[in-house]
DNA sequence: TGCCTGATGTTCT
DNA sequence: GAACATCAGGCAC
């Protein structure tokens, strides 16, 4: 594991959610990469009843229990992967999920795996799944390599920033910990 | 434009 | 057997 980036995760989830916002997600595919920039992170923790990492480990969440860096996919609602980043220190199960993302290079390739237009490309969790291709095969992936790899960046200004609520759960939903970037099309409008 | 619902598989109780 | 961190299409307004 690259030790910055170590560092940058071993940090609680709703520290590193916000900093997530502007870093790179570099996919490789078929030898073509795609690059796309982070544009909104939830943030999810063990205190947290809507955390799959709240009742403990099982066998689906063990990876979310794991060192920081790595990728936690999950399968839900029968068709959809939604993709996150395993944070903070072993055993603390706390990850961040990527809720949606800009594409910067590879936009033909997205097209490819998810052929609709504009923004509806990547505007979603389940949605930037399916044009990365990310599914159950990545699941416990180091991001420090391809074909799928984290490229950390400066942290965003404060005021780029908007801070709410989750959405599209049932527990928790008070907590600020949902974070994008101020005024960014490809925001999930949910 | 906005609400409602069906499609689906994995996981846990 | 029910819940689920979703999406897209259909229908009413």
């Amino acid at each position: 594991m690259n030790t910055l980036l170590s560092d940058f995760l071993q940090k609680p989830a709703f520290v590193v959610a916000p900093q997530l916002l502007g870093c790179i997600l570099e996919r490789e595919i078929n030898g073509q990469i795609i690059r796309v920039r982070i544009v909104e992170t939830e943030a999810y923790d063990q205190s947290d009843a809507a955390s799959h990492s709240y009742k403990g480990p099982t066998l689906r969440t063990e990876i979310m229990f794991g060192e920081a860096g790595h990728l936690y996919v999950y399968f839900t609602y029968g068709m959809h992967y939604c993709c996150n980043i395993v944070t903070g220190k072993k055993g603390t199960g706390a990850a961040v999920l990527i809720r949606a993302v800009e594409p910067l290079d590879g936009l033909e390739y997205m097209h490819d795996l998810r052929p609709v237009s504009g923004v509806q490309v990547s505007n979603g969790p389940a949605k930037l799944c399916q044009a990365l291709a990310i599914d159950k095969a990545l699941n416990g992936h180091d991001l420090t390599e391809l074909p799928l790899k984290l490229v950390i960046q400066k942290p965003l200004a404060a005021r780029l920033i908007t801070q709410t609520t989750r959405v599209g759960i049932s527990q928790a939903q008070d907590s600020l910990w949902r974070f994008y970037i101020t005024g960014n099309e490809y925001v999930s409008k949910l």
